[in-house]
Parts: C-alpha cells; sequence; structure tokens
DNA sequence: GTTACATGCAACCATTTGGTTGCATAATGC
DNA sequence: GCATTATGCAACCAAATGGTTGCATGTAAC
C-alpha cells in the first residue's frame, strides 16, 4: 500500500467531514453527499475521487446514480505501519514517567 | 486541539520522515534533522515549524543549538478522536462477514 | 577580537490545490 | 419521444505549498 495518498487525502477537512457522512450512512448517492456541503458538485467530486484514488472510499453505479461506500482498511493500516509505532513510544514514555515520579532518586 | 494542522503536518512525506527521525533518535538539532534530507537547510527548517505549529514537535533551546522533540500526544488524540471511530466500524464490518459466513442463510 | 558555526528571516518562484463555470452524456419518468 | 435528473469532463483561476537564494544574527572557539 501507498500510505502519501491516504494522508493526502485526509489532510483536508472537507474529505474527512465526507467520510465521516458516510461512516454514518453508508452507499449514498454523489447528490445526497454534495448536498449539504457548501460548494459546487463538481468540487465535491474532487474530492471523492480524490478520496477513491486513496482507496478509502469505493463507489458502484445503480443506474445513472453513484453510490459511495467507505473502505476504513486504509485508514486502519495507516494506524497499523505508523500510528502504533508512535502510540508505543508514547507509552514507554508516560510509562518512564510513572517510574521517575514513584522513585526520584 | 484543532486536528486540521495536525492532518495537515502529517500530509507529506518529508514531515513523517522527521517525525521516524526523531522517534529513533530524540533531541536532534537542526542541522542533524536536515543533513540526510536532500534538501536546503531552509526547506527543512519550514518543515519542522509546521510540526511545531501543529504541536507534533517541541523545540528548546542549548546555546545557538535548537534541540527538537517529539510530541506524541497529537497522534494519540487523532487516533483517539478520530481514526478510532473508523476501526471499530471496520471491526463490527469484519463481524458481520464472520456472523454471515458462518451462517448464509 | 576575529573567525567559524548554527540558525533565523525575507523575497522570490514553480507547482499543486481547491474552487469555479459551461457544456456533454446517459438513465429515468411521463 | 422529450423533459428531467445524475453525473462526467475540461478550461480556467486564485491561493497555498514546497522549494530556492541571499543575507542577518547570535553563540562558540581559538
Amino acid at each position: 500500500m501507498d500510505a502519501n495518498p491516504v494522508f493526502k487525502a485526509l489532510a483536508d477537512a472537507t474529505r474527512r467531514k465526507l467520510l465521516d457522512r458516510l461512516r454514518a450512512s453508508n452507499g449514498q448517492t454523489l447528490g445526497e453527499l454534495c448536498e449539504p456541503l457548501d460548494m459546487s458538485r463538481q468540487a465535491a467530486t474532487k474530492h471523492l475521487v480524490i478520496l477513491e484514488n486513496a482507496g478509502l472510499v469505493v463507489a458502484v453505479w445503480r443506474g445513472r446514480e453513484k453510490l459511495h461506500y467507505l473502505n476504513p482498511v486504509p485508514i486502519h493500516e495507516i494506524y497499523e505501519r505508523w500510528i502504533g509505532k508512535f502510540e508505543r513510544q508514547r507509552l514507554r514514555a508516560l510509562h518512564d514517567l510513572k517510574k521517575q515520579l514513584e522513585d526520584p532518586s
């Protein structure tokens, strides 16, 4: 997996909002997704394409409608391969701090 | 916390590399950090300022040297407040899939 | 005190990003 | 069939991004 497109896709607040809205209600059409955003349909489409290219959203056609589904796997992989390392470092630091407070010699 | 600067900071491969290098060896000077990058010192400085503004890096001065320390807390908060929600959705989907495979009625 | 070193600051530049508008295409409904 | 609806495609634009270079400043070393 190439993590860079995923990080790039997550860097925009509008795109994170789209993911949040898909998490709340999966399988929405393009029209449903971009209706509450205060930007043009075409702008929202561009964001969704970026999310699709990152693998975060999968779209299927039903007639003239395009249904969008959330794919949480890339976010999971980011966590597993990258964020997890920093979590372990953080927990180690907390542990060391605790030891230091218990035995300030 | 404002999550947006953190996501933005993580969106660049050079900055993620800097965080990785700080995780491997904390407290490095600016010179040490930007030496192995194939860009000018000033370019690397800009990246470090972005990391500092996002709270991911904390710098302290020692004489004429600026020492950089990793702060894993913002990454932890991103995980807690945002990624965790998608993880729960992912685990639920896996669980449903498992049930479906066990009882395909 | 002078030289060298570590870093900051500012101007500048090309590319990317995030938005717009206008028009095209294909499926649906009457 | 024809109007409507859902979406795609392309050109264009302003602002942000990521880089450069040149010079300034403060600390360390001799």
